[in-house]
DNA sequence: CGCGTCCTTGACCCGCGGGTCAATGCGATG
DNA sequence: CATCGCATTGACCCGCGGGTCAAGGACGCG
């Protein structure tokens, strides 16, 4: 595949079955260990259709985390309430992304596997730093308020992105058998706790009716 | 190789080196980038010398792993005083656990890579959860007496261990350029609030002093 | 029906890199 | 100095898997 080519509504399809098994795959087993043969197999296909819609393995593997990431900041930022102080933005973000992780298992699995291969790492890590940027500016407002602890606020905001990462990873694989909304439930009082200036402020903000559950 | 053979002086000396020229390369490109060639090359000695001293290079990957996680652990239960309350004990290992990554940064690197590769995952994952309940003991003395919030204990402690890995890699990856006294200071004070049952306690325990660096 | 574009096939190529092996060195030990 | 077992070498083997390609549908359009 050279470029961007035109698809019949067929080939839209098509390639998006092929990103669907890979991402199960690469879910699954990782992406270094999933051959292009495996995913044309488990999509049905001859190998050669494969390169007829990706350049290689490695293209097929960035469009899929660009997809998801973007898919991902939105449903976050739509849990948001515009309205609301910060501290309660992040913790209806928070939720939200413990449940949109749930749902979308697969893949969000492959968020993670680019830390590991150091071949990605460096260009994919551009876009969870968009990510932890956009956390930033809203905690920014709270440590301006002082509803949150004044403390570093990049160092704050990664460790708000990375521990809904973490926990979806650890329900993902399984080592806690619990429903998705307990789950999001806790990640969301660890995070506010962590993040408050005071007792009473975290309370306030935990108090607040559980986030709506926002249509996709 | 077959099982343990002896090794005389010379021998346990070269087949070190050959584990820290591995570790260095694995920590800068990843265990799959990394080809037992280049292990050989770093080493300056002949490929079929690496098969002397490991059966391959997943069971070289396995050793190192397994050795570091041995040795993170003895730190961390060495800064821990036996006598102080359980967040404070916390504290402590969670500092010492931040220093102790960033002066074995190559060999820490290493333990990130058994997410990736999910080869590794089911077996590494062991050596891990040890850990995790290690801290989940600490933790659950906290509870008791009610200094640490009332939440689900194996939940807590994945969360303890996890932020220090965490912001291990990130301090590692060269994303925030601080001192690792500061960057400990910082992940023990977010630990400590994520956890204490009440801000009176936070307080206590992030006033008592720093730990005293143990000897290695 | 002829032509062009999109789509699909599967046999084939080929290099990379893990792993082997027969031969040799070398330092103890009797 | 003979012998033995640890240590070391580097050429070689070989399968796996990414990527190619020539050929052939299928569908729409004038």
């Amino acid at each position: 595949m050279t470029d961007d080519r035109r698809l019949t509504a067929q080939g839209q399809e098509r390639k998006q079955q092929l990103l669907d098994c890979a991402a199960t795959l690469f879910a699954e087993r990782g992406f270094a260990e999933t051959r292009v043969v495996d995913i044309v197999k488990a999509a049905g296909v001859a190998k050669g259709l494969f390169y007829w819609y990706f350049e290689n393995k490695e293209a097929l593997f960035r469009e899929l985390v660009e997809l998801n990431r973007l898919r991902l900041r939105q449903f976050q930022a739509a849990a948001m309430d515009p309205e609301a102080e910060p501290l309660l933005q992040i913790r209806q973000g928070t939720e939200a992304s413990v449940r949109y992780m749930a749902s979308y298992a697969n893949f969000f699995a492959l968020l993670e596997v680019e830390n590991l291969d150091k071949k990605f790492a460096d260009e994919l890590r551009k876009g969870t730093d968009v990510h932890t940027r956009d956390i930033a500016v809203i905690l920014q407002r709270g440590i301006a308020d002082e509803t949150i602890r004044d403390e570093n606020v990049d160092l704050l905001a990664y460790g708000v992105v990375s521990m809904v990462g973490l926990y979806g990873h650890f329900h993902r694989t399984g080592r806690m058998p619990m429903p998705v909304e307990e789950l999001a439930a806790f990640v969301a009082r660890f995070v506010v706790c962590s993040l408050a200036s005071h007792e009473k402020v975290a309370r306030r903000v935990l108090a607040a009716p559980l986030t709506p559950a926002v249509p996709a």
